[in-house]
DNA sequence: GTGGTTGCAAACCCTTTGCACGGCA
DNA sequence: TGCCGTGCAAAGGGTTTGCAACCAC
């Protein structure tokens, strides 16, 4: 899940952005941090490394990921906002109780949907994404895997 | 659509809340606005019949009816909080271009996800919930007559 | 009566903005 | 060198908080 500096230059360049050392910090640090950080903790990882960095940049580099598609925001209700450095497409399991969000992906779960709302088009409106919003709690127990879904 | 004042005092008594005019105008306003306001739109309806209301007040009873589960919180990425007033189990169109949200409900899909998941458990992770962000545009045609979705 | 609610205004927090300076291409 | 990007600090805007007064039960 670690992506090589050069990489990650690579994809600003790409992206048709100038290489700056504060964007490649905060793109290194979204992937780094790897479960969907909010800036605070972006804020934090970046100012063991890059003390010089400003809040007002973070924000506006964050901005300009998102813009050209660098890095994703992710949000629930009552919740800060929240940055997700992987690209593809991709479901979100929120867990209740702890401040976890992961990522969730099947092409099966997707294709489903794709199926279904093929079928089921909604008049006068052009769909361009499915997101699933996945929520529930973490289990103690290890065994207990395979139940439970809401009636 | 509409509810009657009665049925929503009753709603909030038997949320086991005291029954105040403010809880009441606020649920009423939320219910009457229906494509779920934001807390701007709400004010500026209770304005009118109720002048008196505090805006600390309206943000108050708006926690309160959502921890006692008589409304509920909408919220996508870069966006006010917004609340529904609908509590049955739906999922959330979102349209691009203009900030209106319209409700996607469907047994049929319900149960489709329901089948996949308990086909696909998530292991340690018990699902609460499952919504859906679909995410698109309005077609702008003007023989459609019905263009929004059925709320 | 009395404890839950409200009104009010200040505080809060996250985020945005404006502008002069700095550094990437 | 030209222009985009950054630092800084102040402003913004939605939301929360503290507390005295109030009122639903």
């Amino acid at each position: 899940m670690k992506i090589s500096i050069n990489k990650l230059k690579e994809n600003i360049r790409n992206a048709g952005l100038r290489v700056t050392p504060q964007r490649l910090a905060v793109l290194e640090a979204v992937n780094m941090l790897g479960n969907h950080p909010t800036v605070e903790h972006l804020l934090q990882q970046l100012h063991k490394r890059h003390p010089g960095i400003a809040t007002g940049t973070v924000y506006k580099v964050l901005d300009t990921l998102v813009a050209h598609q660098l890095i994703s925001r992710v949000k629930t209700d009552h919740e800060v906002t929240r940055y997700d450095g992987i690209m593809d497409h991709h479901h979100h399991v929120y867990h209740q109780g702890s401040d976890k969000i992961t990522d969730y992906q099947d092409q099966e779960l997707d294709i489903l949907l794709q199926e279904y709302f093929r079928k089921h088009a909604i008049p006068g409106f052009c769909i361009r994404e499915v997101r699933l919003q996945i929520i529930g709690e973490s289990i103690e127990d290890e065994r207990n895997t395979n139940d439970t879904f809401p009636k």
